[in-house]
DNA sequence: TATGGGCGGTTCATTATTTGAACCATTGGT
DNA sequence: ACCAATGGTTCAAATAATGAACCGCCCATA
């Protein structure tokens, strides 16, 4: 790993609970010394990368993150496609649609969709971080991707965000070849406390899977009927998604509407 | 400059008109060696800053953008950011700074910063409205918004709120073109009597105009020096503020500093 | 009002990393 | 078949990163 890796890996520690760190806090956390902790800042400063703020001098992201990300997306109108998706899923199914992109080992939000049909609706967050092990989101990835990437997630502590997280790696692994079979994915609780989630993944112009799409509903909400019709969304809409992305599912992807 | 700067600056190479860059035309461009300029970019694509496209292996900015993004978006309001460009700028010319945003067909107020460099200074109101044709502020977004926005704007009937302010719709239409060669815009006692206010309109993503910043001093205070300094400190800082909201200045925007 | 512990920031000899000319393997045009 | 591009890789030489100890500062506590 180089200098330059390890500088943009301080990055990862600004979230939407920490959004600015001090010095000796960021050294703390990422485990560098203070002294190589600061010049890296000092270093991503100069370029707007972080900029530091008031009187603890604490860092936080950048205003160039907002001019790149304005060319990324002039570049790659990707959230303008997905938003249109997404908007289309939760009207057709009366439910919260999200999609997000594999990012290292973690799946970013990118985007996301709540419906009005019901008083009640799955809520999200802005680039808010999903576990591979513990969303539909994350099984769908997972069971698209290469075994060594599967092996590496699995071999690491998975951490139970609610009592119904899996964390058994053989479990999940079990879990895998019906999903590639199905093409959709299933989560109950295991993000959030009663929601029934589907996923479906996205995939690029190299069929490699980059993400997923998912609907979130109430668990209370869900009956045979409706997760049928879901999943019939889904599998269409995602796939939809892939092509506007540019992208092809794998040969062996379940095009079909599954029973 | 450390190594991460260097890998950094590779990123100022993208623009609008550049979306995507290959590698060797990258290291040609940069001046790096292109086996310096490979591990760099391998490290970024590593982290989602940028990722390789198709055919060619290009570059291109990369998806973590959009991410850290909505981070910056959560953790800075765009009112505190006014608010700092604001107080410098009415540091630097002794004079009140406002800022406003376009909502509707009018401007609204965001933020503003007084000076205590004078006894006296214009006094502004928490999110007064102003009128586009009656301020310099209206006059700057009118020069750079879109020709049947104008028309709309200049089609109703426009009320005088001085016996200075303009009125007449041709009048007012044939001031745009000065102001869009140079930047800034002028008006003398039109919203309120004995102020002298220069306004510089600013840019969103997409280089439309989203609203304006503005100097307002007592007429009685200008002279040929002072507005000469007003107008070089408003036409910097406008610019900067536009880049702290992500936004870009349109192509033909005059970027030196005017006569 | 002392004092101790936290902070952000800096130093400089030691050390590990970056560097780049030359090198592949491919591709596309002549 | 060739040439001139492309993206990507190698490895000894050279340069830049590293981190323990340090500074000055502020603030809460004693």
């Amino acid at each position: 790993m180089g200098t330059t890796s390890k500088a943009l890996s301080l990055l990862e520690f600004f979230s939407r609970a920490t959004p600015t760190i001090g010095l000796s806090d960021l050294a703390r956390r990422s485990g560098m010394n203070k002294a190589t902790t600061h010049r890296y800042m000092a270093e991503m400063a100069a370029h707007g990368f972080v900029e530091q703020i008031g009187a603890g001098r604490e860092y936080r992201l950048g205003p160039a993150f907002l001019r790149l990300a304005a060319l990324r997306e002039h570049a790659v109108p990707m959230r303008e496609l997905a938003q249109t998706v997404l908007s289309g899923l939760s009207k057709a199914t009366g439910e919260t649609a999200h999609m997000s992109l594999l990012q290292g080992e973690v799946l970013a939000t990118l985007a996301y969709s709540y419906s009005a049909a019901h008083g009640t609706s799955v809520m999200m967050e802005d680039a808010e971080v999903l576990m591979l092990h513990a969303t539909s989101s994350g099984l769908a990835v997972l069971a698209f991707s290469p075994p060594d990437f599967v092996d590496a997630i699995l071999s690491r502590p998975l951490a139970a965000r609610t009592p119904h997280t899996l964390t058994d790696p053989e479990e999940i692994r079990a879990l895998l070849p019906g999903i590639r079979a199905s093409g959709c994915a299933v989560s109950v609780g295991g993000f959030e406390e009663d929601v029934y989630s589907h996923a479906v993944p996205l995939f690029d112009a190299d069929s490699a899977c980059i993400g997923a799409v998912a609907v979130a509903a109430p668990v209370t909400r869900m009956t045979d009927a409706s997760r049928h019709h879901i999943r019939a969304e889904l599998m269409d809409r995602a796939l939809n998604l892939t092509r506007l992305l540019g992208g092809f599912p794998p040969r062996d992807f379940p095009r079909g509407v599954a029973a």
